[in-house]
DNA sequence: CATTGCGTTCAATGCAAATTGAATCTACCA
DNA sequence: TGGTAGATTCAATTTGCATTGAACGCAATG
């Protein structure tokens, strides 16, 4: 029985899908991981397909990144070729894992940038005002990478 | 003289336009504020347009939400009568507003949502799988209240 | 009070990213 | 080994949102 059929299940997987879309998922993803959440037993692609009114194509592309994010979890169905999902409930995980992929890697990047642009505004035709402003961004890069990396965020995550 | 023909510069608007674009705020808007950033005096609506090659619409509703953020402030240039604007460099508070928007309201939108539904499950018809799963949800829901609102938090995005 | 020079608004547009689905690939079984 | 059922891929399409710019509003100035 799909749980679809209860108003407040699918009102959860409407107000989820709105919440990853602005979170740069995409709509279908957070559609998948509130049906899944809210499914009893596994389901396939096909349901997936069925409930959500989308695509294979979709079905099979965002239940991979879903997997990725460590959010949902393949399971074997004995007798049955087809590959069965549901959804893991460690959101605490489940965001850090999300955080990391939106946050994480931009503060390394930045480290990296300010690195490169150093070398670029230095010496002679260096202008002051932008190595100014280079130094605060780079006070700034220290500071971030030092909160994510500290491990009290990573407790008060989980 | 406009920053803009550093390519250091160059490249860190381009870099801000994507950053905020996968943020969900637009790409204008982080250029626009690469540029302020990157600017030694303050500038107006027309500068923006013609240094960002972009239309006098957007640099006004772009400047407008970053106004709003606290990531830019109008000065005033006497005996002229556009508006001027700098960036602020308090990147932590800028941070704080962004995340907020983002993520503080919708961790209280979901607290309310848990209350309805609580509401819409109880009684007769309600099924005890959603309702089980209701019940995690509000516990996630209290930790991560308790994170957003956690002093060190906001300590840490000083 | 008319004019001038700004800022703002919003319907129309353009564009980038999400989504589709036919073609392709893979694993399994007879 | 061929056949089948499902999963995956990616070029083409759709869709939604950012952006535009003409029209409007408003405040200052002579």
């Amino acid at each position: 029985m799909s749980p679809i059929e209860h108003p407040v299940v699918r009102r959860f997987i409407e107000d989820a899908g709105h919440l990853t879309q602005v979170l740069g998922f995409g709509r279908v993803t957070g559609q998948i991981y509130a049906l899944l959440y809210f499914s009893a037993e596994a389901r396939s692609l096909d349901d997936l397909k069925r409930e959500l009114a989308i695509s294979k194509g979709s079905a099979s592309m965002c239940v991979r990144q879903l997997e990725t994010l460590g959010a949902v979890q393949r399971v074997w169905v004995k007798g049955d070729r087809r590959d069965y999902y549901q959804a893991n409930d460690y959101f605490g995980q489940i965001i850090r894992r999300g955080l990391q992929e939106i946050v994480g890697h931009r503060v390394e990047a930045l480290g990296q940038f300010i690195e490169e642009a150093d070398r670029s505004v230095t010496g002679a035709d260096g202008d002051a005002f932008i190595r100014q402003r280079l130094d605060r961004l780079r006070a700034f890069q220290k500071k971030a990478q030092k909160f994510w990396d500290n491990p009290l965020v990573k407790v008060m995550l989980k």
